[in-house]
DNA sequence: GATGAATGAGCCTTCATTCAT
DNA sequence: CATGAATGAAGGCTCATTCAT
C-alpha cells in the first residue's frame, strides 16, 4: 500500500507559493498547481478537498509560520528597546525569507478566499507585540499615540522596504537592517 | 471603437473600482462590471478591445490620478520641511478619498495583466519626489541613506495607515494627520 | 438585440427525451444535450441553472403534460364504465404518443435528481382518478379491494403494453385498444 | 483474475443492488460500492474486469435468481389455473424478497451497460412460462390474445403492486397475494 | 491478494468574446 | 450604438482504472 504522503502536502504549497508569486492569486489553477508540484490534476484532490481549502489551509500555515518566527527569541521582561529590536528583527527576516508567503498572504486578503472571521484571528496573533508597545509606551519610550498607529507603522516600514529587496533581488547585509531598524526606531520613539 | 459617449468610460472606471474592492480582481466578471454598470455586456467592448484593455487603461488613469493629486501646490523652491510636508499630506490625502483605485493598484501589481514595462513606468512618475528627498539629504536633513528606502519608508507608513482608516471606517482628523506626519518625519531627519 | 428564445427551451427538452429514451439518464451529459438539439454547451446555461434544473424542469413539464391528456374529455358525471373507459384511453394514448416522456420520468424516480417532495407531487395529480374509482367502488362495479391496489393494476397493465409496443415497434389498432381494455376491465369489475 | 475468496462477489453484489436501490444506477461510482462492501477501491479490480462487468456479471446473476425462484415447483403437467397460480405467486414472492434485483434489471435495462444481446436472452428465460400460457390459451381457459399480452399484462400488474409495497414499507398477507392474484386471473381468464 | 494513493480523461460549469437583432 | 443571447475554450472537480507497496 502507498501511505498517503504528507509531504506532498508541503510540495504542493511551495507550487502554489511560487505560482502566486508570479502570477498572481487570479493567476492559477489547480492544474498548474499540481503539474509544477510534478503531479497529476486529480492527485491535489486527494490532499485538499477542494481549491479553496488548499488556499485556506496555506494561508493558515503561511500565518502560523510568520507568527512562529515573528516572536522567537522575545523575552517580555527585557528592557523595551532590545525586546523591540528582536521583534523587529525577526519581522523583516520572516519577511525576506518567506517573500513568497508574505505575498500570498497579501493576495488572499482581497480574494474571495478569506473571509472576515480569518481577518480576526489574523489580528490575536499580534497581541503580545501590541502589548510590549503599550509598555514602551507607559514607560513614556514611545511616542503617546494611539497603540495601533505605531504598530502599522512598524508594518508598513518593514512591508516596503522587503518589497523592494525582492523585486529587486538586492542582498541585504546586518549594517542595513540595522539602518532601516534606526529609521524605524526614530519614527516610533518619544 | 469611436466612442460617442465619453461618460459611459468612466462609469465603467467606476464600476470597476468598486468591484475590484469589494471582490479583488480575481473575483470580477465583465458582465459583473457592465452589470454594475448599469449597462449590457456588449458595449463594454464599444469601449474598451477586451477585458485586459479595459485593466490596463483603468490602471493607467488610477496611476495618472496619483501622479497629479501627488504633486498638487508643490513648489520646489520651498524650503525642504514645507515641501515634504506637501507632499505627505497630498499623498495621504489622495490614499485616503481614492482608496479603491489604491487597492486597484495595489492587486494589479500582482497580476498577470501588468508587465515589467508598466512597472518601470510607475517609477519614472516619482521622480521629482526623489530629486526632491534627495536635495534635503544634501542639505543634511535626512539621514544618509540611499534616497530609495527614505521613499520606501514614506509609502509604506502612509499605505498601511490609510488601510486600517479604511477598512475600520474612521474619520480622521487634521490633526491625525499632522501627528503621523511627525511620526515620519521623525524617521527620516537626521 | 437577439431576444431569449422560448422554443430553445422546448429543443433541449426534446433533445434531452431522445437521448434519455436512446441511453439513459446515467448516459447524457450536458454537451450531448446541447449538441443534439444544435447549439453549443453553453447556451443550455442560458435557459437552465445547471443540470439538475434542466431535468427537474423537464420532470414538471413531462408530468404537466401526463395530467393534462390524462383527464381530456373526462366528465365526472357519465357512467362509471363511460369515463373509466375515457380514462383509461388518454392514458395509453398519451404513453404510446410521448413514450420518450414516459421512460424519462421513470428513470427520474430512481435517480438522484427527484426528492421526496416531487414523488408526493405526483400523487396528488391522480386524486381526481382515484375518486372516481371510489366512486365505482361504491356502486359496486368494481371489486372491493382498497382503490390503490385498482390503480396500480391498471398503470402496470397499460406501462408494459406500451413498453412491449415501443421497443417492438408494433403499430396498433383500436382494435387493439379495446382487447387491452377488456382484460383490464375484466381485472377490475366485481 | 483468480478470486480465492468468492464470498466477496456476493458482497460486492450486494453493496451495489442496496447502492442502486438509494441512488440509481447513475449515482453509484466503484468507490461507493467498495467502501459499502467494506475493502478497498482496489480489490473490486480483482473480482471484475472493470465497472461494466461488474454491472453485466450482476445483471446476470439477478436474472438467474429470477428464472430460478420464478419456476420453483412449477409442474407442467399440473392443472392450467394451478400451475398459473405456482408461477404468479412465485413471481410476487421473488420480486417482494429480492426487491432490490428488480430495481436493479429495471434500471440496467434503460442504462448503457446492456445491450441489445441482452435482451433478447432475457425472453428465452421466459420460454416455459409462454408455452404454458399457450396451452391455457388452446384449452379454452384465456383469452384469444395473443400471448405476449397476456404475459406483460400478468408483469406489469406484479411490477407495479410490488413497488407500491416496498417504497410504502406495506406488510402483506396471503390473503393479499390471493385478492391480487384473482384481480390478475380475472384480467386474463375467458 | 489487499490496499488506497496516483492518474488523467471527461464532465459540469463559467466567462471572455462575438454577433444577430 | 446598445443589447444580451450564443459560443466554445478553459477551469474545477469526479471517478474509473492502474500500480506501487
Amino acid at each position: 500500500m502507498k501511505p498517503k504522503d504528507d509531504s506532498k502536502i508541503e510540495e504542493i504549497f511551495e507550487a502554489t507559493l511560487q505560482l502566486v508569486k508570479e502570477h498572481g492569486l487570479s493567476g492559477i489553477t489547480v492544474n498548474m498547481i499540481a503539474k509544477k508540484a510534478g503531479f497529476a490534476t486529480g492527485t491535489v484532490y486527494t490532499y485538499f478537498e477542494n481549491k479553496e481549502q488548499l488556499i485556506l489551509k496555506l494561508f493558515d500555515r503561511c500565518f502560523s509560520n510568520y507568527a512562529r518566527d515573528y516572536f522567537a527569541g522575545f523575552d517580555p521582561t527585557a528592557p523595551f528597546k532590545v525586546a523591540f529590536h528582536t521583534i523587529w528583527v525577526n519581522m523583516i527576516r520572516h519577511s525576506m525569507d518567506r517573500f513568497s508567503e508574505l505575498v500570498f498572504i497579501e493576495q488572499c486578503f482581497h480574494s474571495p478566499y478569506i473571509s472576515e472571521e480569518s481577518r480576526a484571528t489574523y489580528k490575536e496573533v499580534f497581541l503580545p507585540w501590541k502589548e510590549m508597545i503599550e509598555k514602551g509606551k507607559r514607560e513614556g519610550l514611545v511616542k503617546q499615540l494611539d497603540v495601533m498607529w505605531l504598530m502599522l507603522y512598524v508594518r508598513g516600514t518593514i512591508r516596503e522596504i522587503v518589497k523592494y529587496v525582492q523585486y529587486n533581488q538586492l542582498q541585504i547585509t546586518p549594517e542595513f537592517i540595522e539602518q532601516m531598524f534606526n529609521m524605524c526606531w526614530d519614527g516610533i520613539k518619544d
